[in-house]
RNA sequence: GCCCUCUUAGCUCAGCUGGUUAGAGCGACGGACUGUUAAUCCGUAGGUCCCAGGUUCGAGUCCUGGAGGGGGCGCCA
C-alpha cells in the first residue's frame, strides 16, 4: 500500500500540481457502473470522484463499496477525462472502513425531505445540505470572534448555571439536584432550595447581558457567545429552546453606537459569508428554489439566497423610531383596511409578527432597525428617555425571520433604575451587584443580543431554525 | 396556550362525489454494462393505508378520540 499524504477533498480539488499520489478517506456517496465513485468527508459541497478498475479489486471490497460506506482509497490523483470534473482518483488499492448496508441505510442518493432528516438528525451530517449549513455555521462563527477581536472585544464565558433569576427574558429551566419524589420541605411545606446543589435557586441562563455588563465596567468592551435557554412554549420556525446568542456589551457606548456596531456586524458575517463559502450558498440556492418550485409563487422567496445576501450589504439598514413605525403603520392599507389581524389604534400597544413583517418586506423592503420604544413594553434596564416615556432600546428586524437582534442603552441612573425594578417586583437586594456597578465607577453603557442560529438561518435560507442548529431542543423534543 | 393542516411501500407522493385483487417514481434485490455524473436497460420483491372506536351492505376515503409531523399566532434571539 502507499504511503502518500491523506488530503481532504478540498484539498485534491483545489490542486494544481497534477498528477500525485495520494490517500482519500470518507464517505461513499454513489457508485456507479462498478467504476466511479463519488466521495465526500464533508470538506466541500463537490465530491471527489474516485475510478475504480473493478477486476483489480476482490469482489467482497466492491460488494461493500455502497451509498453510505466510509472507504479509504490510495491512488494517484490526475486530470479527469470525464466532463464532470476537472480532477479524479486513478484508485490502486481501496479498504472499505465500514460497509452501510443497503437494505436499511436510510439516506439514499436523492433528495430528502428536510422533516425527513430531523428525524435521523444523528446522519444528516453526512448530506450536502447539512455539510452546507455546518460549515457556514462554523464559518460564521469563526468571523464573530474575528471581528470583535480586532475591535479589542474581550470573549467573556458567561456561565450556563446562573443564580439570577429575573432577568425576565423569559422562562427559566431549573438546575437542581434534589429529588423530584422527595424534596426537602420548609415548615410551610414548600421546597427547601437552601438543601439544594448551590444552597440556593439556581437555573438554566436566558441571556449573559446582565454578566457582561459586569465585565464591560471594567473591560470596556466584552461580547459574549455561548448558549442560552428559555422554557417557552414557543411553536415557530424560529425559536429553539436552547440557542447561541452573541452579546457584546461596550462601556461608554449609546445607543447610536450599538445600533452601528449591530449593523458594521451583520454586514461584515454576511460579507464574510458570501466571501468564504461561495460554494456552499450556490448549493444553499439551488436547494431552495427547487424545494419552492412546488410553492405557488407569492410565497417563494422574493429573491434568491445570494441576491438577497448581497442586497442586504448594498444599502444602510433603515432606522427609525417607534413612534414614526407606529405612524406609518397606523396610516398603513392593511391597518385601515383592516387586514392586520391586530390593529393599530394606541400609541404603546407592542408590534406584532405581521407589523414588523409589514415594515421590513412591504414598505421599507430592506433591513429595519426600530428604537425608542415605550418602555412599557420592554426590559427594565433599558435607559429611559427624558420623555418619560421611551427607552433606549432597538430591534433589528430581518426579512423572514424578524428580530435578530435586540439591544439597548443601559440604564445607568441608580434611582431610575431602583424605581423599575420596584414596578416590575424585583428585590433591590438580589441585584444589589447590578446596583454596585451604577453606585462605583457607573457609566453609559450599551449592548445587543444577536440571535446566532437565526443568523444562520438567513444566510443559509433553511426556514426552520431546527435545521440551523445541529441538535435542535424545542418543547417536547430533546434527542441526543 | 390558541388555531390550521398532514400521516398510504425504505423515501417522495397519487388514489375523483365511500365501491372489486391499493398505484407510480426513486431506492432495495437479481442480471447486463470499462468514462459514468442522483448512469442506463431487463426482471423481482416490498403495504396492519398512524392507532382505537364508530357510521355503512361496503371505509385509505366519512365521524369521534388519541399519537406523531408540519405551519400560523403569542412570547422572544
Amino acid at each position: 500500500m502507499s504511503s502518500a499524504p491523506h488530503y481532504s477533498v478540498k484539498q485534491i480539488l483545489k490542486a494544481n500540481d497534477i498528477p500525485f499520489p495520494a490517500v482519500v478517506k470518507g464517505w461513499v456517496r454513489t457508485f456507479r457502473q462498478n467504476q466511479f465513485i463519488a466521495l465526500n468527508d464533508g470538506t466541500t459541497v463537490q465530491p471527489l470522484q474516485i475510478v475504480v478498475d473493478s477486476s483489480a479489486i476482490d469482489g467482497q471490497t466492491l460488494k461493500n463499496i455502497t451509498p453510505g460506506a466510509a472507504i479509504e482509497a490510495h491512488g494517484t490523483i490526475v486530470e479527469s477525462p470525464g466532463k464532470g470534473q476537472r480532477v479524479e482518483m486513478q484508485a490502486q488499492h481501496i479498504t472499505v472502513h465500514g460497509p452501510a448496508d443497503p437494505n436499511n441505510y436510510p439516506l439514499q442518493p436523492k433528495k430528502h425531505s428536510l422533516e425527513f432528516l430531523r428525524s435521523i438528525a444523528h446522519l444528516r451530517f453526512k448530506t450536502n445540505t447539512f455539510g452546507a449549513v455546518f460549515r457556514l455555521r462554523h464559518g460564521l462563527a469563526i468571523a464573530i470572534h474575528e471581528f470583535f477581536h480586532s475591535k479589542d472585544f474581550y470573549y467573556l464565558h458567561s456561565p450556563i448555571i446562573t443564580a439570577s433569576d429575573c432577568e425576565g427574558a423569559g422562562e427559566m429551566f431549573r438546575v437542581t439536584t434534589l429529588d423530584p419524589k422527595n424534596p426537602p420541605l420548609k415548615e410551610d411545606g414548600s421546597v427547601d432550595w437552601s438543601k439544594d446543589f448551590f444552597g440556593r435557586e439556581a437555573h438554566l441562563t436566558v441571556s449573559g447581558q446582565l454578566e457582561a455588563e459586569l465585565a464591560a465596567m471594567g473591560l470596556t468592551r466584552v461580547y459574549t457567545f455561548g448558549p442560552t435557554f428559555r422554557a417557552e412554549k414557543s411553536h415557530t420556525t424560529r425559536h429553539l429552546a436552547e440557542f447561541w446568542m452573541v452579546e457584546p456589551e461596550v462601556a461608554f457606548a449609546r445607543l447610536n453606537e450599538i445600533m452601528d456596531l449591530a449593523e458594521e456586524l451583520l454586514k461584515h458575517l454576511i460579507q464574510y459569508s458570501l466571501q468564504h463559502y461561495p460554494d456552499e450558498l450556490a448549493f444553499l440556492q439551488k436547494r431552495l428554489e427547487d424545494e419552492e418550485k412546488q410553492l405557488p409563487k407569492e410565497k417563494r422567496s422574493p429573491m434568491p439566497l445570494i441576491e438577497k445576501l448581497q442586497f442586504v450589504l448594498s444599502e444602510p439598514f433603515q432606522r427609525i423610531t417607534y413612534t414614526e413605525a407606529f405612524n406609518i403603520l397606523k396610516a398603513s392599507k392593511p391597518n385601515k383596511k383592516k387586514k392586520f389581524k391586530y390593529l393599530l389604534t394606541d400609541w404603546g400597544a407592542d408590534f406584532q409578527t405581521e407589523h414588523e413583517r409589514y415594515l421590513v418586506e412591504k414598505h421599507f423592503k430592506k433591513p429595519v432597525i426600530i428604537y425608542n420604544y415605550p418602555a412599557e413594553i420592554k426590559a427594565f434596564y433599558m435607559y429611559l428617555n427624558d420623555d418619560g416615556k421611551t427607552v433606549r432600546g432597538m430591534d433589528v428586524l430581518f426579512p423572514g425571520i424578524g428580530e435578530i437582534i435586540g439591544g439597548s442603552e443601559r440604564e445607568t441612573r441608580i434611582e431610575v433604575l431602583q424605581k423599575r425594578m420596584a414596578q416590575i417586583g424585583i428585590a433591590p437586594e438580589e441585584m444589589q451587584w447590578y446596583l454596585d456597578i451604577r453606585r462605583w465607577g457607573g457609566c453609559p453603557h450599551a449592548g445587543f443580543g444577536l440571535g446566532f442560529d437565526r443568523l444562520v438561518q438567513f444566510v443559509t435560507g433553511m426556514q426552520n431554525i431546527r435545521d440551523a442548529i445541529p441538535f435542535p431542543r424545542y418543547p417536547g423534543y430533546v434527542a441526543y
